[in-house]
DNA sequence: GGCGTGACCCCAT
DNA sequence: TATGGGGCCACGC
């Protein structure tokens, strides 16, 4: 039953892509948009993507409000969040709900 | 074919 | 509020 020929991964992308400028979203949240809790997954996926230019990675945060990791490195993704209009001070998000995305509505 | 790891999350203290 | 420990899924070797 393979409902889609993409792998896990790959389809953390499209989601990735889904997100709007400004706005962020959580790993646990792209889990449940692809109905499972393999929130670890996710991570993995975003560590090993091959495009990080392509894929705005750097919109995901941890559920806990924290800015969480980046291929690039935590400071740039810092940088480009405050870029795009989120608050983000000592690596945490502020008004985190504010700026959170939902897939599911 | 099986095991370890990871850009995590939740709960308890 | 901060810290520690356990559990979850998919991928790579």
């Amino acid at each position: 039953m393979d409902s889609n020929n993409k792998s896990f991964n790959d389809r953390c992308y499209e989601l990735l892509k889904l997100i709007p400028k400004g706005k962020v979203t959580t790993y646990g949240e792209i889990a449940k948009a692809l109905n499972t809790k393999a929130f670890r997954a996710v991570g993995s996926a975003m560590a090993k993507n091959k495009k990080p230019l392509v894929i705005p990675c750097h919109r995901v945060i941890k559920s806990n409000g924290d800015i969480g990791n980046y291929a690039l490195g935590n400071d740039k993704k810092i940088e480009l969040l405050i870029n795009e209009g989120v608050k983000v001070k000592n690596g945490r998000v502020k008004e985190f709900s504010k700026v959170f995305h939902r897939f599911t509505v």
